[in-house]
DNA sequence: TTGAAAGCGTTACCAC
DNA sequence: GTGGTAACGCTTTCAA
């Protein structure tokens, strides 16, 4: 700038100011000044002026994995929208570990986001302190914790299995087993098991088995591994209630190979609404959780932050429904 | 720094060195401060450094899309193993459209990435000049491009659909059909297409058909409902030869439904070695791709770059096998 | 092994 | 409408 600045005769204040389009600028010496910038090659510094402003234009957001249709979604979502304002996304995955989260967070804050957007709302108790400390706008998403960093947009998963359960009540099975990731890592995966198991109490059904399909995160394989290692036992079931359509898909498939029927010997249901669910035969029952629509409502209520157009933390439960399937 | 160093009792120098593992420094010292940063909730700017060194660390990454198992599992690789190297990945989806790309590049150029790496070897002019025009590491992965911008590491996506034409030949079928993307934006799945038909030429059989199932991304409910499109008519077929797993799956999927065998009455074949491959009923005959290995490998050519050990353009084969299933 | 000084390119703030 | 000054947080360089 100062080069230019000299080439024109002008201060490299306002040099900047005619790059920037300020309006105070005259316009000839605007023309004058981009004219001279273009012939002399220069290149506008954006590390610099992220530096002085304080301001990268970044948006930090962290997934469990890259790898699952759902949060694709969602991420497209953001992307999308967020693009729109000008804000990259700088994305993290956690691999359903709170430990990479932590040091993730560590990581993206260091580049001084605008706004960060976590999934879910379980966290190390110094990634906590981490992002109150960096005092800026966070979102989680996918899950309504009971106590916020900041704004949150998500559903109940717990709510969610409930319908799961409810619908396989009324279509008259009883024997449940859950067919999931192992403790530890995966809370939203654990809040639907304990959804599950709550809302099989209610309805005073026999205790619901726990089928283990392994260490986050769990797909197809781990489903149709889970299945194939009961064997024929798992006749003693009539519902499989699945974490997830892939898992779903995979415990289908097992069953299958065994030569038992879907939904005539066992029922099963999914979760998440992915594609899958409808390719299958049968479809497989599920519940779809709206993932566009969580990117699109993370974007709206970054966008009041931005503008200073929102009091308090928000809260928003965008709901999931229940889609019925020849599964069940 | 300053904060962290008055509260420790010494110089913002000795923790910039502290806190960048510098040699020099005692280790007492260092383990002193990194725990009074811990403490304080210090937060290492990034944007400063970048500022200060000129180098951005960051590699900026183009995928078609993320929801795609391959690209998340190079992805995947790639940011393993340059955050190794303390590089961040800045993650940019074209949507299969050169168009995108194009905008996508220039916001991501901005930013002063170390390095650029894109999937494909297809791209707009003004693409390939703007690239060009800064002078960074590139790196074309996922295809083996004749003018490469300037490194590459992928495979034939031709020879690929050589060794599917041929497994289906050696098995009997001769009246094979395509199934893939409409012609245009999508030019990984161009290629196989052009693959096939060339292969089948090769084998003196009949004309391959083309069966569309509509503009990229495709996936497991576009190869479905192009078969439920074309109905019982697609018996004139002994093989479809489907541009990628879920599609694949898609297909079969739909044949099924009608009462129609696989790979009794019709064969199928997909692309990817996709997680769904190895759970249908019965497996899909498939191509490895070894995605991961993509990744990795295109972060052994950004180190040799980076370590200036590297003498003109690589051009790095990885290479494709044939996984046969049930499905042929 | 540690510290002091200078400066990276830009812009906020104030003055004219 | 334009310009001067100072500063953003860090690291390079040199000195002790």
């Amino acid at each position: 700038m100062r080069d230019v600045a000299r080439f024109v005769g002008m201060s490299p204040m306002t040099v900047s100011r005619a790059l920037r389009d300020d309006p105070t600028v005259n316009d000839d010496t605007r023309a004058k000044i981009r004219k001279a910038a273009q012939q002399m090659g220069y290149v506008y510094d954006t590390t610099a002026q992220a530096f002085r402003t304080q301001k990268s234009g970044f948006v930090a957001v962290t997934l469990p994995s890259v790898n699952n249709a759902n949060f694709a979604e969602t991420f497209r979502a953001l992307s999308n929208g967020l693009g729109a304002a000008d804000l990259q996304l700088l994305l993290g995955s956690t691999n359903y570990s709170v430990e990479k989260e932590e040091q993730l967070v560590r990581q993206l804050l260091a580049r001084n986001p605008e706004a960060l957007v976590l999934t879910g709302g379980y966290h190390s108790q110094a990634t906590r302190d981490l992002v109150k400390a960096a005092a800026l706008p966070i979102v989680e998403m996918w899950d309504l914790p009971e106590d916020p960093l900041d704004h949150v947009v998500g559903f109940s998963n717990a709510a969610a299995m409930t319908l799961i359960v409810d619908h396989l009540v009324e279509t008259g099975r009883r024997k449940l087993a859950f067919v999931g990731a192992s403790l530890g890592a995966d809370m939203r995966g654990a809040e639907r098991r304990e959804g599950a198991l709550k809302a099989a109490r209610k309805h005073g059904l026999p205790e619901v088995a726990i089928i283990d399909a392994g260490p986050a995160p769990v797909s197809m394989r781990h489903g149709l591994a889970a299945i194939e290692n009961i064997g024929p036992d798992v006749a003693q079931f009539d519902a499989l209630v699945c974490v997830s359509d892939p898992v779903a898909f995979g415990c289908m498939s097992a069953l299958q190979r065994m030569g038992l029927s879907v939904p005539d010997d066992i029922a099963i249901t999914g979760f998440g609404h992915f594609e899958v669910a409808k390719i299958t035969n049968p479809q497989i029952t599920t519940i779809n959780v709206q993932a566009e629509d969580i990117g699109r409502k993370v974007v709206a209520v970054l966008a009041d932050v931005f503008d200073n157009a929102i009091q308090g933390p928000a809260r928003i439960d965008v709901g999931c429904t229940l889609v019925p399937g020849g599964s069940t």
